[in-house]
DNA sequence: TTATATACCTTGACAGGCGATGTACTAATG
DNA sequence: CATTAGTACATCGCCTGTCAAGGTATATAA
C-alpha cells in the first residue's frame, strides 16, 4: 500500500513546492492534503517534512512566517518564493525526463530499439 | 543532462533486475547498457553498482558466477533468480502506482477532482 | 482528568550513493 | 619497451535524506 521512502527520496522538496504553488499552507495541512491526495500511499513522516522545509527555506525556496490564529496550536505557513517557484518548473521537467526514462528501463517490454 | 542519484534511488536495484532480465550478463556490460539506453542520462557509478549487486546477492534476487573468459579482464556474470523474478514483477507493479501519484502530485495541472 | 486531535520541533542512528583509490589484464602508440 | 587507454572488479569512508523516538503546547470531547 504505502509507498517506500526510498522511491520517493529526491521526489519530497519538488512535492512541497507544488502543494505551495497552490497558495500558502503549513506544514500539518500540507502533509495531510499530501496523504489524501495519494491515496494514503504517500505518508511523509513529521520529521522528514520539517527537515525539508527548513532545507528549502534555507535554499531560498520558500519563506515562512507564524500565522495569527488566536486558537488552537500556532502554525508556521509557508510561501513559495519566485526562485522556489523556478526550482518547481525545473523539477517538473526533470520529472517528465525521469519518468520517460524509467519507463524504458524497467518497464516490461521485451527490449526496444 | 543527467538525472540526479536521489531521483533514482529506490530503483537502482529494479533497474539491475530489469537487465538481467533480459539474460546473463556482467556488471561493466550492464552500466554501459543502462547508460546507452538512457541516452547516457544515466550514469550509475561503480561503487554504486557493485554495492546493489552485492546487495541483491545477499536478498537472493541474484546469483553470480565467473566467466570462463581466457583472455582479458575476469568478468563475474549475474543471473536472475526466481525470487529476483518476483521482486522484479512487485517493483515494476510498485513503480506504475508511484508514476501515477507523482503524476498526480507534481503534475502542473492547477488542481483536480 | 484523560484522551485525542492539532501543530511544531530536534536528536541520533541508519542506509544508499559515490569520490577516491586500488588491482589486474590487454591492446595500441610512440 | 614504457606509457596510455580501455576493460573489469572491488573497498573505504564521507555525505545526505529519512525517520523512530522523544519533546512542547493548545483545544475539545468523553
Amino acid at each position: 500500500m504505502a509507498i517506500e521512502a526510498d522511491l520517493l527520496r529526491g521526489y519530497t522538496d519538488t512535492i512541497l513546492l507544488s502543494q505551495l504553488a497552490k497558495g500558502d499552507s503549513y506544514g500539518y495541512l500540507i502533509n495531510k492534503r499530501i496523504s489524501e491526495s495519494s491515496g494514503g500511499s504517500i505518508e511523509m513522516k513529521e520529521a522528514t517534512l520539517y527537515t525539508a522545509f527548513r532545507r528549502l527555506e534555507k535554499e531560498g525556496c520558500i519563506r515562512s512566517y507564524w500565522g495569527d490564529e488566536n486558537t488552537g496550536a500556532r502554525r508556521r505557513y509557508y510561501t513559495l518564493t519566485e526562485e522556489g517557484a523556478q526550482r518547481l518548473i525545473q523539477d517538473r521537467s526533470t520529472w517528465r525526463e525521469t519518468r520517460h526514462i524509467l519507463d524504458k528501463l524497467i518497464g516490461d517490454d521485451a527490449d526496444e530499439e
